[in-house]
DNA sequence: TAAGTAGCGTCAGTGACTGACGTCAAGTAG
DNA sequence: CTACTTGACGTCAGTCACTGACGCTACTTA
């Protein structure tokens, strides 16, 4: 983190992370697939709390309330770890190929959600699109969380999920 | 396209990609900047499709209406190129990072149809939800098309946004 | 006809990643 | 306590994507 952010992600080599690390850059490698992974080895906690919540959000939900209640419960990882979240998102937001690698990891996130929703018995193709749909809430929800941090993230996660059924209501078919 | 079927993405060398086309190697990259956006080429023709057709939709529609009016029409660019769209989709399926870059395309389609939102006149958060959200049901209708092709892509799209009310009507808040 | 200029080949690099191999310290079994 | 395994690391050599610099050639355009 600290070199990518004196230098920027391109400007610095692998050679130069390992150093700073105190250890060889082939070592570097045994410890990361490449060098973008580096930002988002906070993942799999992510993924385990949303699955979980998921998992037992109240019985009787319906898709988009299960994602909603499951998206506030695990949006507190994100709050809580705030000053860590702030420079990361701000070096991926600079560097096309970890935009790269983050709207990848995003899309597994929303399939690992799909899935959490298909164990609770929600049908298959209804899934997939719920999954994906609120997963658009809960990026839009975070991006406005970062723009104006006056709100707490739940806010913005209740006004994202209203916008969706104005959004709905407003379709005529 | 060949060599990209024949060895698989990773087995292929841009030297290789160069010898069958004829040229050298640095003149592959002098017309593709790297080895993967050879396969993302059309993708400015479905962008000016895109926001062309969601300038041009009636006037009076609702934000997810337009959206549908516009993916049934530039539909039409993916149906007339299935005989290459198809290999195209199973390379990419298979190649994690032509996944990744496939996702970086999408969003920034997205953001473009956002853009075209705004640009009628919807109010700018709703337009970049919409613009998502409307991507999630686009994106589940062709995946939808690819593995069901007795029905065709507008088919799809129809039934794909009337899973989009199914959800947000089901919700409670 | 002279002066671009656009497309290409050649060459020499840089840097991310990989495989093979050696080393060394911390167990663990006997 | 000794032999043996095991896991984390260093070293080295190599591949491959990509880049900058330079020079050639054909084709415009004044």
């Amino acid at each position: 983190m600290e070199l990518y952010q004196e230098r920027g992600f391109d400007q610095t080599t692998t050679a130069e992370i390992a150093a700073r690390a105190g250890v060889n850059e082939r070592t570097f490698f045994r410890h990361f697939p490449d060098k973008r992974e580096v930002l988002f080895d906070g993942e799999a906690d992510l993924r385990a709390a949303l699955m979980h919540e998921v998992a037992e959000a109240p019985e009787g939900l319906a898709p988009l309330d299960v994602l909603l209640h499951a998206f506030r419960k695990a949006g507190r990882i994100l709050e809580e770890n705030r000053p860590f979240s702030e420079p990361r998102l701000a070096v991926i937001a600079v560097t096309p190929a970890l935009r790269e690698r983050d709207l990848a990891k995003a899309a597994s996130l929303t399939e690992a959600v799909a899935e959490a929703l298909r164990r609770r018995g929600v049908e298959d193709r209804l899934a997939g699109l719920a999954a994906q749909t609120g997963w658009a809430a809960f990026h839009h929800a975070a991006q406005a969380w970062i723009d104006t941090p006056s709100q707490n993230l739940d806010a913005h996660l209740l006004h994202a999920f209203d916008d969706l059924h104005t959004l709905a209501a407003a379709s005529n078919r």
